[in-house]
Order: structure tokens, then sequence, then C-alpha cells
DNA sequence: GTTGAAAAGTGCTGCGA
DNA sequence: TCGCAGCACTTTTCAAC
């Protein structure tokens, strides 16, 4: 009896069927993913619980249109550094930009990406040339603004 | 009786609180939120109905962990078209490859940028030289791979 | 507009196959 | 390991403030 658990750690078709449905809708009740896939409501639940116990969901999140809300303008910005050791500094003081949504350490010509997002041009402009500007390390930025997402999902599993 | 509702299309603070909190986490219970933020779970229910009905909710996702589903990699790609006119048909294109996760439409060098998710460098050398060169009106690609994704968010309302 | 409680539906747990 | 049934909880509704 010395092996605890030798528990299923691969995620069959059913895991990945599961998981599909509520990737689009977090709240879509157990119950109903279980009459579309002709199971019981209990196996979802323990599929779910297995899922959630190797660390494959990291929660749910609640999906707000930015624009509605007041933010109209998302922008990349292609960061260069100084160096590329003041990298952790930089992260740590562009994580205090809330504006700042995504941050990458990347290959290629930028030693970091970032995606951000603003009321209108003149937060932007502030955000910019205040916010950005300001974080030591960062020689130099390029902008890219967004004047449509033309896509925007997750990744599917099947 | 002509005016049909004036309804409050404002968002006052107590909306933004429990987008906040649900944005963080879309599965928790109103009762609770109402708890913290000393209202009845009506009213949370409510205010929720009105964002809904505003379109400021879009939906909730249930979040993953790409890397342990099996997707390692995440890459930016800078896209040229040969000519802008052609950015419907790529758009329609780009949608059907699934990697493709977001896409938007940019001022700046490129035409367009996208987003990309794969499995190993296999996948990714598989996307990038069979599925996006195959793509009519791409003229070239720059890609730039995330080697570590340091901030990922949404924006605060606050 | 908010509250508090009642009704309906969902999530969770243990037992049986 | 999976499916079923009972219990606890949440969501939703509604009358009253």
């Amino acid at each position: 009896m010395l092996k605890k658990e030798t528990q299923n750690l691969e995620i069959d078709n059913l895991d990945i069927q599961i998981l599909t449905q509520l990737m689009q809708d977090a709240t879509k009740p157990y119950t109903e993913i279980a009459k579309e896939l002709i199971i019981s409501g209990g196996t979802v639940h323990v599929r779910m619980k297995k899922l959630a116990d190797m660390g494959i969901i990291k929660g749910s999140h609640l999906i707000i249109d930015p624009k509605k809300a007041g933010y109209d303008i998302t922008a990349f910005l292609g960061i260069y550094l100084e160096k590329g050791s003041l990298y952790k500094d930089a992260v740590e003081q562009l994580s205090k930009i809330k504006e700042v949504v995504e941050l990458h350490y990347t290959t290629g010509s930028y030693s970091m990406f970032a995606k951000i997002t603003c009321r209108d041009t003149d937060h932007l402009r502030h955000v910019l040339n205040e916010e950005i500007q300001a974080v030591k390390g960062i020689q130099r930025t390029e902008t890219l603004i967004s004047l449509e997402e033309s896509i925007k999902r997750q990744i599917e599993l099947l």
C-alpha cells in the first residue's frame, strides 16, 4: 500500500469537453454540462476536482467590456531596456501601473512587451509620458495602438 | 409615460466594488459579497442585472493554466500585409487558426498584431510556417517569443 | 432603491453498483 | 470508477419599507 495515488494524471477527452464548456461560461451549471455529455452531475464534479487539484484550473474571471466601462484604447508597447539586467526591477515598477495589463519578457528587437488599456488618448499620453517614462531602466518605447480587436479568445484544448 | 426607462446608466462606486470582486473570482457567492459591502444579497443581484443589461458584463471565463494543459509557448506576431485592403480577408483566415488567440489591427510598423499559443517549439514552427504563411495577403511576419509572462490581469475600474 | 425572507435550482457528499 | 439520491447552499423573486 505504498503507492498512495496513481491518480489519473492524464487529461482525457471528457475532461477537455467539460473544460471547453466552462471556459466559455464559467457559471454554466454542472447539471447542464452533465446532460449534454450524458453523464451524471457527480462525475462532472469529480473531474473538476481532479483538474483543480492538478492546478490546471487557475480560477474564473468575470469578463467586462472595457469600452463600455470607459476604457476605449488598447495599446501595445515594445520596450527597450538600457541593460537586460534591469528587467526584474522594471517589472516591479511596471506592475504598479494599473494600466499595464500584460507584460512579457521577449526575444526579438524589444526587451519587453506590454499591453496597456487606457480611457482615451489623453489618458494614454499621460501613461506613456508620465508613468512609463518614469520607470528606471527603460531606454525608449515603441507604441502600437490597437484600432480594432478582431479576435479575442482562449486556446482550444481539443 | 413616454419615457420608458430613465434607468441609472451611471456606474457608481458600489457597482465597481461588486465588479472588482467578481473580476477576480466569478464564482464568488453574491451573499458573501453582500456581507463584505454590508448590503443585502438582493441589491448585489439588482446591480448585476443592471450591469448585464448595460452590456458591461460580457460573460465569465474559466481560466486554465496553458502550461499545465500542455501549451508552453506564447508568441507575438507582427504581421505585414501586402495591401491594407486585405485586412478583412486576413482576419477571416486567421480566425480559423485556433492557435491565434488575439488579433489586433494596429498603427505603427505592423499592419496587424497577433498573439498565439503553442504546445512547443515544433508546434510553433508548424503554425508559423504552414498555417500563418498560407494566409493570403500576408507579406511577412516578425516573431516575438514570450520567455516569461510577468504580468497578466484585467484593468482595474477603481 | 434597498431589504429580508421564501421558493426554486444548483453544488456537494456518501452510499451503492 | 461511475452514477444516484439527500442535504446544504446559493440564486432569484417578491412584498414591504
